[in-house]
DNA sequence: ATTCCCGTCAACCGATCGGCTGATCCGCCG
DNA sequence: CGGCGGATCAGCCGATCGGTTGACGGGAAT
């Protein structure tokens, strides 16, 4: 037998935390050595604490659960960061993985489920459930927008013109009508109504 | 001191679950005499177990919350129902207090929140967090939409125009240019797109 | 150094939208 | 019975969109 998987966990809400914690604890082979609210204590308890694993939120008050990924991992010897998170849009779960996450679960999973990603992660592997896998791919089909789109994008959710957007961006209404078209082509739609549809749809928007 | 107050728990998620138990067992004067992880098993619970109250989440897999607080609320001596929920959208929350609901929280409440909750609703009192009754009231300033006017706005969410709408619904194209009318009206905005995305934020669309 | 992508702008044209006014029919409520 | 609201349809007009093609400059990559 070795030693216990030493785990930080991180959850705004005080309901889930708890309900982690002790399902965590259940497990003989995993210790839960600190908790934190956000993003921020989840940082500094990385720092006092020496753990195997992170297991948090995504959206959280302040620091979100992205960037405490990246700064956690920015750590001589950083631990593994597990995402726990109620939404699977793949905005998120993109955004999660190139902070550096080695697994994206969602909270509806099972216990068993959640307990074998924990150490799955430990050992060094990836975790990953299939509908989030899934939901990823389909950004990578649409190919992800330039900032300046999004931005474009986001005046249009408003019910801007292409030449109020224009106004707003400082550019000529020609140059927004090139990026309102480069986003149909990436989106794979023919106007703007469902250009945003697509775009909140996608995780684009909300964030 | 009275008895406790008897209490069953619903939710899809077994870690909220979990942690809803705990949370509602470490109070002396509340006791769980059942959980459920989906409406038809939460129904079901009420009939064999009397409570006072019931704790309940809204999205949950085959019979959702608001159907089942329905169904609940037709018994002869009917529990209060509390819906704890992770979203504050208008449409759900309207939904919820139309079923019947006593009660609306969010997850991301504290704790002593959902306690006090519990105890205010089991004394017959209402229970919202100001978040959510400013989100409902939200959806009364926009007055309700029609039946035929959510059909159109469902349609323009997935890039239909008028005439194409027209088509899908076996009406004319005039018949939905007055709707989208309607719509722009109750909504406050003036042109498609940001129909389509107010309503989703709405959660006119989402359901 | 050349290529590629991004952002910028221009002109043209048909299709569609958004705003307006007014009309008919039906069912419900008082 | 009369009124009210929902659903249906019509025509008109300017504004805007969507599609297309082409162009220029800058930065990053190879």
């Amino acid at each position: 037998m070795t030693d216990p998987i030493r785990v930080i966990v991180a959850d705004d809400h005080p309901v889930i935390l708890g309900g982690l914690v002790s399902m965590l604890e259940s497990d003989p082979g995993i210790s839960v050595v600190a908790t934190a609210a956000d993003g921020a204590a989840l940082v500094a308890a990385t720092r006092q604490h020496a753990c195997d694993v992170v297991v948090t939120d995504l959206r959280m008050p302040g620091t979100g659960g992205a960037d405490a990924t990246r700064q956690i991992r920015r750590a001589a010897h950083p631990p593994r960061v597990l995402i726990l998170t109620t939404y699977d849009s793949p905005a998120d779960v993109m955004q999660a993985v190139e902070a550096g996450a080695s697994g994206y679960l969602l909270k509806a999973a099972q216990p068993r489920e959640i307990l074998a990603a924990v150490r799955a992660v430990a050992r060094g592997e990836r975790a990953m459930s299939p509908a989030v896998a899934q939901r990823l791919s389909q950004l990578q089909d649409s190919e992800q927008l330039t900032a300046r789109e999004v931005q474009v994008l986001r005046l249009m959710r408003a019910g801007g013109t292409n030449a109020s957007i224009g106004a707003e961006l400082g550019i000529g209404a020609a140059t927004v009508k090139t990026h309102v078209q480069h986003i149909f082509d990436k989106l794979g739609v023919r106007d703007r109504t469902s250009a945003v549809a697509t775009g909140i749809d996608l995780g684009l928007l909300s964030a």
